[in-house]
DNA sequence: TTGACTTCTGACGTCGTGTCAGTAGCTTCT
DNA sequence: AGAAGCTACTGACACGACGTCAGAAGTCAA
């Protein structure tokens, strides 16, 4: 199964008539095609069983079939979209070339990914704090975030290209100032501009990991 | 009426017998109490008007009659603390004496501030994307710290401190990235370690708005 | 003591949830 | 073809939390 990029068709000539049945996978993609379509449009909160069945050939009781409930359904839909988000931030993460035309690229993927599945994202960072196994994905996700991070700068700092400062929790600040912004400019439509967005991203990144801070003025690393 | 710093005594006592009558601002404060003890020990999600009145001397339906709903508590509870939160970011937002000096001055305000109320802070965070108002009042505050800091940032660009940037995006991500930090680390129990934290995040803000890029490695402003 | 006023509560209707016994539609076997 | 079996599906239900309201309970002034 995976989660179409674009919002669906709301309706596209369903076939099949009514109350005729389906095989399991088929029901699946369905109702994930309906919280996307719906996600597009709508915030988390306003999402209920009944409203999201009612946009299904199915019936409300249906959706249990298939998931526990809708935080069960936003964490089945956030595992797919995480797996093609982490591959395009290698390049940086990798440490493959040049630095900070990699951190280019790789920050460019992110922003890609989240423009593309943005809404749902969203719905997985605001529904994540009222239900215990969704939180466990999001910190999960940050945290896997936060050791690819942290490992470049330790990685780096051995090579002598970043100062001595916490990777760890720089690492981890970095992460949550971009997931904040981009699910900001991205969670919903109409989206920002990913370009004004990369540069902004990019240019906080590389000053606080490659940038010095004139000694002079520098209260804590002098 | 004020937030109360440290957990209250869960009952310290009460002298009225129960169902005597209170002054309206009594019982405020009583439910203000009652609502920053529970949020110490649990997370909003398991908030609920009868769990919150029962550590009262009230009766569930009273809550009606001061609040709106569990939001609208949430409202005024943050109302008072954004206050005194926004003074002790004064010296750097007025740009008073030597500026990273005055920067780490108004972090360190702000995160004393957070670790103060960080719990509740935190319910507002987490519940805002379920409430309208709730979600404006967030916005709101954030909006007004991402003005402050912009306008700094752009004083200081006029005065050649800081190098041409996007000011308000900067802005913007960084105090989203203090935000998203200081929740994580105060926004519970047991609370992380102030002062780690304000060096790491200073040495951002310095590096990000004071440091300067090597030239020869920046592909953006170069 | 009476009356006026305010605070407070028991009881109710509503909404969304999650479950379950039972139905309906396919598939397989004889 | 017809029966048996399986699985997807549904109508109807019980539950929990919400928000409301008519009226009780407490307080104060005269």
């Amino acid at each position: 199964m995976s989660i179409p990029s674009a919002v669906p068709e709301p309706e596209a000539q369903k076939e099949p008539t009514r109350s005729s049945r389906h095989a399991p996978d088929e029901a699946r993609r369905e109702i994930v095609r309906a919280a996307v379509c719906f996600l597009a449009a709508n915030s988390f909160r306003d999402l209920t069983v009944g409203e999201l069945m009612a946009q299904t050939t199915l019936s409300r009781p249906a959706f249990y079939q298939y998931y526990r409930d809708l935080h069960d359904l936003l964490l089945s839909m956030f595992a797919e979209i995480e797996a093609g988000m982490r591959e395009l931030a290698n390049p940086w993460i990798e440490g493959e070339g040049e630095p900070i035309a990699a951190l280019r690229a790789s920050l460019r993927g992110v922003i890609e990914s989240v423009a593309q599945h943005g809404t749902v994202i969203r719905a997985v960072y605001e529904a994540a704090p009222f239900d215990e196994r969704l939180e466990a994905a999001w910190s999960g996700f940050m945290e896997r975030w936060d050791d690819a991070v942290a490992a470049r700068i330790e990685a780096h700092q051995r090579e002598g290209l970043i100062r001595p400062l916490d990777a760890r929790r720089t690492a981890s600040a970095l992460n949550a100032m971009d997931a904040a912004v981009l699910i900001a400019q991205f969670g919903r439509h109409p989206q920002g501009d990913p370009d004004a967005v990369l540069d902004a991203q990019h240019a906080i990144w590389v000053a606080a990991l490659y940038g010095r801070v004139p000694a002079r003025l520098d209260p804590v690393n002098r």
